[in-house]
DNA sequence: CTGAAAGCGCTTACAG
DNA sequence: CTGAAAGCGCTTACAG
């Protein structure tokens, strides 16, 4: 079933049909009335691959994931698809698995579905991956959500820096001096960011830096786990810990080790239902990941239609029961 | 930059550049490499809208989930992309939020993109929905996973009976007789059969069915909480709570209301990391995501090459960390 | 208010 | 091994 078979069912020619089909003004209301009968009864869906093709436009929006299965992301991509919907925009998904050759792979896949645009978490690695990123451009607009890379191409991402240095203040007010700081991969530029800001917040309390109360992992709560052993050999008092996988692992640890929950103050930059349902007493920020879906899909189109728009937009997580 | 600008560069017609593009034996192997030479060059990625268009084919499958935040669904969608992509396939995804007319908005989209086929966890309320999906299946291919409806379209579900009356039955073995049962909305085929289960468990080993250990929830972590305070003022001494969100909300109200973690033995469907690390002893099964995903595509392939298949396929969830 | 015709960027018999 | 031409199912100036 096709434009042309609901025209001639109807006496009419396909451009009044496709008229009809857009809600075009210029049609009598007898015809339309007509035509829109038709359609119902044959149960007629254009077919929007032509529609696309032969109007130049596309409503679908490209995303892509370094990991759907941390709820961090999966809270992400499900905001995303409800706000897409309600701005009558789909979403067609890819899981880079924090591996650059599929998320090149995916990129290209969206440059040939001719997507409206792409709006990618990068994965580990990107960071300096300017020049990719910058000839993709060229094909097709693409804005970085969450994670940023080295250079001032559209950005939307949550403010870590001033996020984490208050979460560290407000360790410090607690009466830590011993800090302990379990990092994500620095080449994923969140992980990098809070880094740097744990150091900076020790510097305007004139702590000294220890580098050994930094443990390197990787986001995952098995680097939690293994982390927290090497925290436990320390005197820290407290640790900050860059996600809630890491946070998960480290309190597994805690309890194996028969410690007691509360024998370090905890903090960590999202809030988690089922990490504070574990540990409520964990300082962490609401993620307004809403605001960042909406506005990232709001960006798109302001880049398509070429009006002003800011390059890098940050958004402010929320305290989440505490003040400092 | 099109197909016909390539053909220019070359000195070629398009439909030689159309050879090139699709790996056709029959070109020279000269001409080949000059033009894709010239593709590289110019960094020319191919229209897979006009392709699709032209060719009638499509890649893409419609994927629909009724709540991407929940960790079972994410666990469904990340390796549903991750086979997709192994497959050459990517995946539209909607998510339906349990509601029945953004599940009808999306299947609808999905026939307007002409994907290749639909694959789908319905929405509570879609049981008996059946004349409404029959016709849809004969616009477009649509298999149901997870959840299944009252017809017999191809369906792909984890074995849900069985499991449920072994887990049942592990309860009763561990010498309880009063077990309670947390069941999720009762219009979705999964709740449903395991309420059924538990009966017929209960009736296998000679126990009297109680309405009054029987709770009703909605698969949310709140509805285990407030569910857990009912389940306290009985004599049940173990509890089967339908999905691992009502775990997690059960788990709440032991812990609030000072209860031990070991003052009931829980038995669940689906194993979970955080569920099984909050309480690890929770009688569980292993899920597999993988093979259910797998094969709903292969599925699906099959479909539509007019292939055998077997309507009803059932997935058997693995035993984790017990046995009887 | 309506329609004929060209065009979107590909593919694909068909002919050579 | 190569190309001219028709076709995929729509939209869209243009003319009336």
């Amino acid at each position: 079933m096709k434009i042309k078979d609901i025209a001639k069912l109807a006496g009419v020619s396909t451009t009044t049909v496709s008229r009809v089909l857009n809600e075009s003004k210029n049609v009598k209301e007898s015809t339309r009335k007509k035509i829109k009968e038709i359609i119902e009864e044959q149960g007629y869906y254009p077919n929007m691959i032509a529609k696309n093709l032969s109007s130049n436009k596309n409503d679908t929006v490209g995303v892509i994931m370094p990991d759907i299965e941390n709820v961090y992301f999966s809270k992400i991509v499900n905001n995303m698809v409800i706000n897409a919907e309600k701005k009558g925009l789909n979403i067609i998904l890819g899981c880079s698995d924090e591996n650059f050759e599929i998320q090149k792979k995916y990129i290209e896949l969206f440059i040939k579905q001719r997507v409206k645009g792409i709006i990618i978490a990068v994965t580990k690695n990107s960071y300096n991956k300017t020049e990719f990123f910058e000839k993709i451009s060229k094909k097709i607009p693409i804005i970085f959500i969450d994670r940023k890379i080295d250079s001032d191409m559209p950005t939307i991402c949550f403010e870590n820096t001033d996020t984490t240095i208050r979460a560290i203040e407000n360790l410090i007010h607690k009466g830590n001096k011993k800090i302990a700081f379990l990092s994500g991969d620095l080449s994923i530029s969140t992980a990098e960011e809070r880094l740097e800001a744990y150091k900076k917040a020790l510097k305007n309390n004139h702590i000294k830096y220890d580098v050994k109360l930094v443990f390197y992992g990787d986001f995952s709560m098995e680097s939690g786990y293994v982390l927290a052993k090497e925290v436990f050999k320390t005197d820290a008092t407290a640790v900050y810990i860059s996600n809630n996988l890491m946070i998960l692992g480290f309190l597994k640890a805690l309890k194996e080790l028969g410690k007691n929950e509360n024998d370090y103050n905890i903090s960590t930059f999202e809030y988690n239902d089922i990490v504070n349902f574990i540990n409520k007493d964990i300082y962490s920020y609401h993620i307004p990941f809403d605001e960042l879906t909406n506005k990232s899909l709001d960006l798109l189109e302001k880049i398509i239609n070429k009006e002003k728009y800011n390059k890098f937009l940050k958004i402010k997580p929320i305290k989440k029961h505490w003040k400092i």
